[in-house]
RNA sequence: CGGGACGUGGCUCAGCCUGGUAGAGCGCUGCGUUCGGGACGCAGAGGUCGCUGGUUCGAAUCCAGUCGUCCCGACCA
């Protein structure tokens, strides 16, 4: 291919609406076009480097039996009404009618008409399991896109749903989806660290997400300075060790006037004590509910942790109104003689212990409150936020490392959530017709988030640096200098090279500065160039874009030399860390 | 949804404060020179100054509204 006739239009200055690598160097590149906030057209290179991630995902899902499909974008409002969707979704879900006044939706993910296939065609438990997956557009009415294809409201998902008799068959098959996972993300050039993740209303194992380490992303995880422990923020948990210092026998409780002092700091001060001397009781209103948690007061309640316990749809903080209507006073609540109020605690409030808590009356708080003692505990679960510098809680030894990451992949065993008899009920019969609810699981990867993750792992101050899996070409040719000897050598070796690689021919009228330089921006990963320099030696250079190595072959060893660096370029899929199947 | 910034040729920006009818660099077209890290000369094309309304003899400039884009936060099946 000729870039005199490719479409490749790069610019030299940073456009000023992007500020992340990936978004500055795909528009400079001329990879992608933005359309509107959060809306990108693919150009010719951005395409080819969507249409290589999408064939690595064809060929690993296929390699575990998936099968590809398509779904459509519209989708009737009736088919999101019976799974509860189109109520429990805000406005991220684009709702749209059609000339009759119907109501349609644009479809954010596909489990309601991947279930509706399902429950047509999975009638028998020898039609299980079954793995159908697509490569689709979805549409998400983002409240706020960003970072160029990091977050976006219009891109190409991979979604993969996969069918199961019962969760035995389900946690049998998941290592396959993971283990696939892995390997894509591995042939992209991504280092993805898997992550336990927040999985809901499912619990346990049920939920992983991989993450790319990057001070761009909008994830949080942890990870343990000593063992293999890695988890989102929204489900890790660290060690709740206990304050020090505690006496032996705690004292009787007892008031103590405290006007105008609510917050933490202003009680730390006043008593003379550590946060975690405190019970920290914030007021909710959980789907209209008062709910009261019950922390310590060196840990924050996570609302994701509080939200999926409770299995809310909406939780917001409780209104001083609300609260007054039940005889509480903001800024002076505890547990104590609280009655007729859902109390939920974190583990973090431990049994015996003395704490200072508010007195339930205005300007009074309560001092030597112990629970099992002063008041009694329904609930407990952990609804704490984890913190930097925790112990870790699986080996007790490490300690907990806050990361930013970028979600490049999610695996989820969905149970029944769709299939259960108050969402699509769907059942097959088993050996002996009895009828029996079926269990899926389902997976996701974004296209162009993965194009733009590759960009932000691999670049420098000049430019991309793909990895070979996924570039647009895999090698770029540049005729230095406008010697015919130069162009003639040049079109020799692009002839030569065509069959075995995608060459990209710099033969454009242009000086040598600026083809060196759209080399370095477009990161295709090898270079060649032919110049009149090294051709007075029968020499050509090589140079891979993403070492910096520079080899001056003789021309007839170019074919050699680069199907070694070829190779050397491709990633290593040994070492992952595998799930045993 | 809350906070902030910005909208002027394709790109990056100046001009706005102090109103008088639009400029630079890059890119683009043609001709010539140059050729290993964004070369140079000459000639040229290209702008409803986001939009609407107001003030004014006169608005890119002042005022109001509106739309759009980006950043921080909230949100994120």
């Amino acid at each position: 291919m000729r870039y005199s006739d490719y479409f490749i239009h790069t610019l030299y200055e940073v456009p000023k609406e992007a500020e992340t690598p990936s978004h500055i160097f795909l528009l400079r590149g001329s990879y992608i076009h933005p359309v509107a906030a959060g809306v990108y057209s693919l150009l010719p290179l951005g395409h080819r480097v969507a249409e290589k991630i999408k064939n690595v995902l064809r060929e690993e899902l296929n390699a575990i039996g998936g099968m590809e499909i398509t779904m459509p974008v519209l989708n009737p409002a009736e088919l999101w009404k019976k799974s509860r969707r189109y109520y429990d979704i805000g406005q991220e879900l684009f709702r749209i009618k059609d000339r009759k006044d119907r109501d349609f939706v644009l479809a954010m993910t596909h489990e309601e008409v991947v279930t509706e296939i399902g429950k047509q065609f999975l009638r028998s438990y020898r039609d299980l399991p079954v793995m159908i997956y697509q490569i689709q557009t979805k549409i998400r009415d983002e409240a706020r896109p960003r970072a160029g294809l990091l977050r976006v409201r219009e891109f190409f998902m991979n979604d993969a749903y996969s069918f199961h008799t019962d969760f035995e068959d389900l946690d049998a098959y998941y290592p396959r989806i993971f283990n696939a996972y892995l390997r894509i993300f591995t042939r992209c050039g991504l280092k993805s660290i898997p992550i336990e993740a927040d999985s809901g209303i499912m619990g346990g194992t049920g939920s992983h997400e991989f993450m790319l380490e990057s001070p761009y992303g909008e994830d949080r995880f942890v990870l343990c300075s000593h063992c293999d422990y890695r988890a989102n923020t929204e489900k890790a948990v660290g060690l709740k060790l206990p304050p020090e210092g505690l006496p032996n026998v705690p004292p009787p409780m007892r008031p103590v006037p405290t006007p105008n002092v609510k917050t933490i700091a202003d009680l730390m001060k006043r008593f003379d004590s550590g946060e975690d001397h405190f019970l920290k009781t914030v007021a909710y209103e959980a789907d209209g509910e008062l709910v009261l948690a019950v922390i310590r007061g060196d840990f924050t309640v996570s609302t994701t942790k509080f939200t999926n316990y409770l299995k809310a749809t909406k939780l917001e903080f409780a209104s001083e109104g609300l609260l007054s209507s039940k005889g509480l006073f903001p800024g002076f609540l505890s547990p104590v003689g609280v009655k007729d109020i859902r109390i939920v605690f974190d583990s973090s409030v431990g049994e015996g212990i003395p704490f200072i808590a508010g007195g339930n009356e205005p300007d009074v708080h309560l001092e030597h409150v112990v629970s099992g003692r002063d008041f009694f505990v329904k609930e407990m679960t952990d609804i704490a936020e984890v913190r930097e510098g925790d112990r870790c809680a699986k080996c007790g030894q490490g300690v907990l490392q806050i990361r930013r990451g970028i979600e490049l992949g999610h695996t989820f065993k969905l149970g029944t959530k769709y299939t259960a008899q108050d969402s699509m009920d769907v059942t097959y019969l088993d050996a002996n017709g009895g009828h029996q609810r079926v269990i899926m699981g389902c997976y996701g990867i974004g296209v162009e988030r993965l194009m733009a993750s590759a960009v932000e792992q691999w670049h420098d101050a000049g430019g991309m640096m793909l990895p070979i899996g996924i570039a647009p070409f895999e090698v770029i040719l540049c005729a230095l200098g406008n010697k015919p000897e130069v162009a003639q050598m040049a079109d020799e070796i692009h002839k030569e090279l065509t069959p075995r690689y995608e060459v990209i021919y710099d033969d454009r009228d242009e000086s040598p500065g600026v083809k060196l330089k759209d080399a370095d921006l477009l990161g295709i990963p090898i270079r060649v160039v032919v110049s009149q320099k090294l051709l007075k030696e029968g020499k050509v250079e090589v140079k891979v874009r993403r070492s910096g190595e520079v080899t001056i072959c003789l021309r007839a060893e170019l074919p050699a030399l680069l199907e070694k660096i070829v190779a050397e370029l491709q990633p290593c899929l040994d070492g992952l860390p595998y799930m045993p199947e």
